[in-house]
DNA sequence: AAAGACACCTGGGAGC
DNA sequence: TGCTCCCAGGTGTCTT
């Protein structure tokens, strides 16, 4: 499940091969994706060099002149690099095609997904109204705790709220806060200073840590056999429903915020 | 304005 | 074995 971590990580897998090359074609096998892939995106691609490549949130964008390729990964969309032609297998859904003789495939199961012509660069509306880049320093205690002064939402749901902070989904919202000791499900405007603080911290900790782990498994992008090894995190709490907490032995628990599973410990979370 | 519900889609596991 | 049911996940959009 593509979180911010991952989507980094596939910047970094395929920047190597594909900055500097030119887009011979757009490959459209299946264009349903979470929205219509432009039927013309080919035409406007093809013959035109990658510049740079560059992360909005979750959004990945491949800089092409004025316009640039936005790639979105949905809940269960990957990217890896073939270095020859290979047969597209069920959910192999697009290849970027480029003049190296290498190409970009994006597998997508559950089609969540995106391919946007993007004219608008970060101004684009899907860019526009995100919030911060948690790992920058705009993301720091006093801007999350005037947020979190203004809104009863959990906690959990608003560290998920891609309009304040982008990039934290909910494995590493549940991760970050049972880190921090901080109870998924208390309002946001209940929790203190220093609290905020420390979540703050966590969030970044949390997912510094995944990307530095990712980096180790680059290498998977161009394996003859498949998708990039995203971070397999050794979870403190997500995915433990029925388990017992790390730190104090004691069950956690498991309950539903915002329509999301989420687990923690009712000892160590407060 | 904020919060909550819902939609999109498929594979995998549970239960019958 | 094969069917049905339910769930996971991100996020834009609609409803309250």
């Amino acid at each position: 499940m593509p979180e911010l971590p991952e989507v980094e990580t596939s910047c970094r897998g395929i920047e190597p091969f594909c900055v500097g090359a030119k887009i011979k074609k757009v490959e459209v096998r299946q264009n349903k994706l979470r929205w219509p892939v432009a039927t013309d995106i080919d035409q406007q691609f093809k013959g035109k060099m990658i510049e740079s490549i560059e992360r909005r949130g979750k959004y990945m964008l491949l800089n092409v002149g004025a316009k640039s390729l936005m790639i979105h990964l949905g809940m269960s969309g990957s990217l890896r690099v073939l270095q020859a032609p290979v047969k597209p297998g069920k959910h192999d859904h697009i290849d970027i095609v480029l003049d190296n003789g290498k190409s970009i495939r994006y597998n997508d199961p559950r089609r969540f997904g995106s391919f946007i012509v993007n004219t608008e660069k970060l101004a684009h509306p899907l860019l526009a109204k995100l919030g911060v880049e948690p790992l920058t320093s705009d993301f720091d205690t006093d801007y999350l705790y005037q947020v979190c002064k203004k809104r009863s939402v959990a906690i959990k749901s608003l560290i998920m709220n891609s309009q304040i902070v982008v990039g934290v989904g909910n494995i590493y919202a549940q991760e970050a806060l049972f880190l921090a000791g901080i109870n998924p499900k208390r309002a946001a405007n209940k929790v203190s200073k220093p609290r905020i603080e420390k979540l703050v911290d966590a969030i970044k900790e949390v997912l510094s840590k995944a990307i530095e782990a990712g980096g180790s498994s680059l290498k998977d992008f161009t394996a003859a056999d498949g998708k990039p090894g995203y971070f397999q995190h050794a979870h403190q709490v997500y995915g433990r429903g029925s388990e017992l907490c790390v730190n104090c032995d004691k069950a956690l628990k498991q309950v539903t915020i915002g329509q999301r599973t989420t687990t923690y410990c009712t000892n160590c979370q407060k």
